[in-house]
RNA sequence: GGGGUAGUAGUUCAGCUGGUUAGAACGCCGGCCUGUCAAGCCGGAGGUCGCGGGUUCGAGUCCCGUCUAUCCCGCCA
């Protein structure tokens, strides 16, 4: 084959009169009779050919699209009237001299061009011919710029890139496992890993101090839009460092790709809440603060009220949105049955015009206290009040969501804004009721606060952890934190956990060993690189960064995977396969 | 495990309170056309209405079940 001299996307008025060589697949053909233009495209940009004479408009009446050619020619410039501004070669076009036809294409499933004119289901059946559109290519290409700008910054502050393993231990904490059987090993597993976690604590007991990894993780759960079973994260780990260490390192390294790819200039430090903190104002731990709605603690005026279901509410909270008139029966409506849906009995809410409350709840509020709430909440003419009354869990937890949700209708944010923050101060642990134990908020490995370590085992609810996650426009992009290095305190940690000695020698025995030989004070963060990908990209669904996304039930459409195996494959492993009842 | 939305031509959709031969656009096939750039014009082919059952003289439409996708809750860091 001869060799292509040009892409489809560079050429420009400095190559008129070369002559070239393209090759690319058919993007679109316009025949007029005696002239036939046609579109030759790959992954860097379009060119226009011009085919006008009498056997190349033979030829190129039997071209359709992604067909595959090549065209060689020479490059002509366009009359000023003509140039297509939409393309970067728009100022040129190549008169061909000779097609190759390389590969007929049958016609397409579905359109490249608009991504939106196929429903998912198909998208991902054919994602590979979804691949060709260039929305989809720009992602890819900006998820590769991201890991290089990564490997480079890690690179430069002496981290080393180190890979773990794939087949490893299942542990009972945590996500569900993958596993995969061994057929060796009859009738024992693999579990693929929900993140490095023990493996780079175990680099930093080596003293293989500054790792990192870009590594795929397996967490066998059910999907959102930004969840997919297997995931990638960058991953990292330093010792002798406290968390300022950390945080400070990855500020710089976030500030870095979202200048080097992105061109946003980060600011630092970023801003820190506390979790707690972070619970009162935006009723979640991973705070949209693109704007500026907060949740109100409302008791102490629905208390001096006259509306019974508050009064008898152990927490009353309240948003104050502006723009009341958006607010229809019919989105008000709207919005209570989601709230319902999340749990709370229902979204009470007034709205404030005129200096004074109307509608709503407000006839059970006095005029005198009105004011009060007015002037204390500092609500304007034109604003809305939302309210939830329940256990202060729910009513924080729903109202949060209340407030994504009104934000999202009234469009109360940029895409091109990031607004990062630390979430510090979690909790150690948190009670579970279905099992009637203590369970990690992060996993068992987070240290607690220097003041906090008796506590945690005398009264583990009370207990603050080193951990800490960084959130970017509601979105979690990233969590870690310091980790124990003192063997005794991990084993205590699971003990606190409920975890018998013997599951904690079978599970975790040779973490606990290793941790007696001189482990280092240290501590990491792992990013969803997914997640970071999708924000950099300016999309809202994890499936748009990722080459061959799964589906909401975890299955492949293209290669219809999971799959049965053969009754051979089965035998080997040892496995028979239990028929399930509802589906037989 | 639970809730919402969707499933009709190759693709995306329309199809009203059930009614006779299920439409449109794009794509495909054939023809015309020298300046288009998602070209235009003329003609043509293309359908087991996701699947299974039910109600009815009659079902794309109503009912029940089921499958798939998607969004959300639970779950998950």
């Amino acid at each position: 084959m001869n060799s292509r001299t040009h892409n489809c996307g560079e050429l420009t008025k400095k190559n008129i009169d070369k002559n070239v060589r393209l090759f690319g697949w058919i993007n679109s053909t316009r025949t007029h009779g005696k002239i036939i233009f046609i579109d030759i495209r790959d992954r860097f940009g379009k060119t226009q050919i011009i085919l006008n004479t009498d056997s190349l408009i033979e030829k190129g009446k039997t071209l359709s699209n992604e067909d595959v050619i090549s065209v060689s020619g020479t490059v002509i410039a366009r009359s000023a009237d003509l140039v297509n501004k939409n393309i970067t070669t728009g100022e040129i076009e190549v008169v061909a001299e000779q097609i190759k036809i390389l590969n007929v294409s049958a016609p397409l499933p579905m359109s490249i061009h608009d991504r939106e004119a196929s429903t998912e289901e198909h998208r991902l059946k054919y994602r590979y011919l979804e691949l060709r559109n260039s929305e989809l290519q720009n992602n890819l290409i900006l998820r590769n710029k991201t890991t290089q700008v990564v490997r480079n910054f890690l690179n430069e502050q002496d981290f080393i890139e180190i890979e773990t393993p794939v087949l490893t231990k299942s542990t009972p904490e945590g996500a569900r496992d993958y596993l995969v059987p061994s057929r060796v090993h009859n009738g024992k597993f693999y579990a693929l890993p929900q993140s490095p976690q023990m493996y780079k604590q175990l680099f930093m007991i080596s003293g293989l101090d500054r790792y990192f990894q870009i590594v795929k993780c397996f967490r066998d759960e059910d999907l959102r839009s930004d969840r997919q079973p297997e995931f990638t994260q960058i991953d990292l780990e330093m010792s002798f460092v406290d968390e300022e260490h950390v945080r400070d390192m990855v500020e710089q390294l976030i500030a870095t790709v979202f200048d080097e790819v992105n061109n946003v200039k980060m600011q630092t430090p970023f801003p820190t809440l506390s979790y707690e903190e972070a619970m009162k104002r935006f009723g979640t731990d991973k705070p949209d603060l693109r704007y500026s709605i907060e949740i109100q603690d409302f008791k102490k005026f629905s208390d001096q009220s006259d509306f019974q279901a508050f009064k008898n509410s152990e927490s009353v909270q309240m948003i104050n949105v502006h723009n009341s008139e958006f607010f229809s029966r019919k989105i008000i409506s709207e919005l209570d049955s989601y709230a319902q849906s999340l749990g709370a009995k229902g979204l009470a809410w007034m709205k404030y015009n005129d200096s004074i409350f109307e509608s709503g709840i407000s006839k059970f509020f006095n005029k005198n206290l009105q004011s009060n709430i007015a002037s204390d909440c500092n609500i304007k003419n034109g604003s809305i009040c939302f309210m939830i009354a329940d256990s202060s869990e729910i009513s924080l937890k729903v109202l949060g969501k209340i407030r994504v949700k009104v934000a999202d209708m009234l469009s109360l944010y940029d895409d091109s804004v990031f607004k990062p923050v630390w979430i510090v101060d979690f909790p150690l642990f948190n009670w579970d009721e279905d099992n009637q134990r203590f369970d990690s908020v992060h996993h068992p490995f987070v240290a607690p606060k220097d003041q906090d370590i008796k506590t945690a085992i005398s009264e583990p609810e009370k207990a603050i952890s080193k951990g800490y996650d960084i959130v970017i426009n509601g979105y979690e992009i990233a969590g870690g934190s310091i980790r124990i290095h003192d063997q005794k305190l991990q084993q205590k940690i699971f003990e606190t956990m409920n975890l018998t000695k013997k599951d904690i020698q079978s599970k975790f025995g040779f973490f606990i060993d290793a941790l007696k030989f001189g482990t280092p004070p240290h501590g990491g963060i792992a990013f969803g690189l997914d997640r970071l990908v999708m924000l950099l990209a300016g999309v809202n669904n994890i499936r748009d960064v990722i080459a061959f996304p799964k589906t909401t039930s975890a299955s492949a459409l293209m290669e219809d995977s999971p799959n049965t195996v053969s009754d051979e494959q089965l035998d080997d492993l040892g496995i028979g396969i239990k028929k399930n009842e509802k589906k037989v």
